[in-house]
DNA sequence: CATTTAAAGACTTATTGTATCCATAATATC
DNA sequence: GATATTATGGATACAATAAGTCTTTAAATG
């Protein structure tokens, strides 16, 4: 069980639109670049991003990627529901008498997890200074 | 991301041997039926715990497995080690300047899913009366 | 020795992740 | 309005992983 590559690509691309213009749009050519990967590629992803709601994206010269939302209310755990999907990690498929007790615990375990990613935001990053 | 259905066998399996003789094996056979699982798949499954040190395995006639560690030292994570692996959920492989923000919450956020996993153990489910 | 039972290795098969390519649609600029 | 630019969507390919089977070997019991 690890996080995808998408994931690792969504994250970045979003940190660096939280540093950008929040007006003039971002190329997907130029953030497919500067993470080594195929534009069509980040394309797909950022799909996802701009269904979620979480981006725009301007078609045409001079077209791109810039946010929709506040800056401030974008979490990790938004991105990472948005490309992960959000079903729980574990599913416990057995026919029990009642609720299956393992998977009580796994899901308070996800929980914890998910509660951290929800509340770090991508502006908590922004501002240390590191790009990319 | 999800657990594999292999972690699922591993974690319902210990829950049963958790109520088992610590001394008379329990068969594969049986482990297996009552799970809906093939016996050679699962005996894959749990040979894993037992170079893990968790379980031990007794060939031959009336064989089987038992556990082999006190009944409550064996924590969730023992477990969910043993079958996926400890490797990190998220690896962010570019080269940054320094370390990857991004990285770092990502494995904050699995440190405190990893927290309650080690925190909780087999034992404490094995009270409550649900078999399997 | 015959039977039972786990271990190990080789081998399928299915699913998912990681892309690429091409055609199409939308937009800006001239 | 024509053209260049940019994102979207579909089809396809390839690789890695998950999930499982089969067969043989090794160990224990009676």
């Amino acid at each position: 069980m690890r996080f995808t590559k998408a994931t690792n690509y969504a994250l970045h691309t979003m940190l660096m639109l939280v540093d950008a213009s929040p007006v003039k749009p971002v190329g997907v050519q130029q953030l497919a670049e500067s993470q080594g990967v195929s534009p069509t590629y980040l394309s797909k992803i950022l799909t996802r991003l701009v269904k979620a709601g979480m981006i725009e994206s301007i078609s045409g010269a001079n077209g791109g990627y810039r946010l929709s939302r506040k800056r401030d209310d974008i979490t990790f755990l938004d991105i990472i529901h948005a490309i992960e999907g959000t079903a729980s990690l574990f599913e416990c498929n057995f026919v029990h008498g009642d609720e299956c007790l393992i998977q009580a615990v796994m899901k308070e375990a996800e929980e914890k997890m998910e509660s951290h990613l929800k509340n770090t935001k991508l502006a908590d990053l922004a501002q240390r200074e590191t790009k990319v």
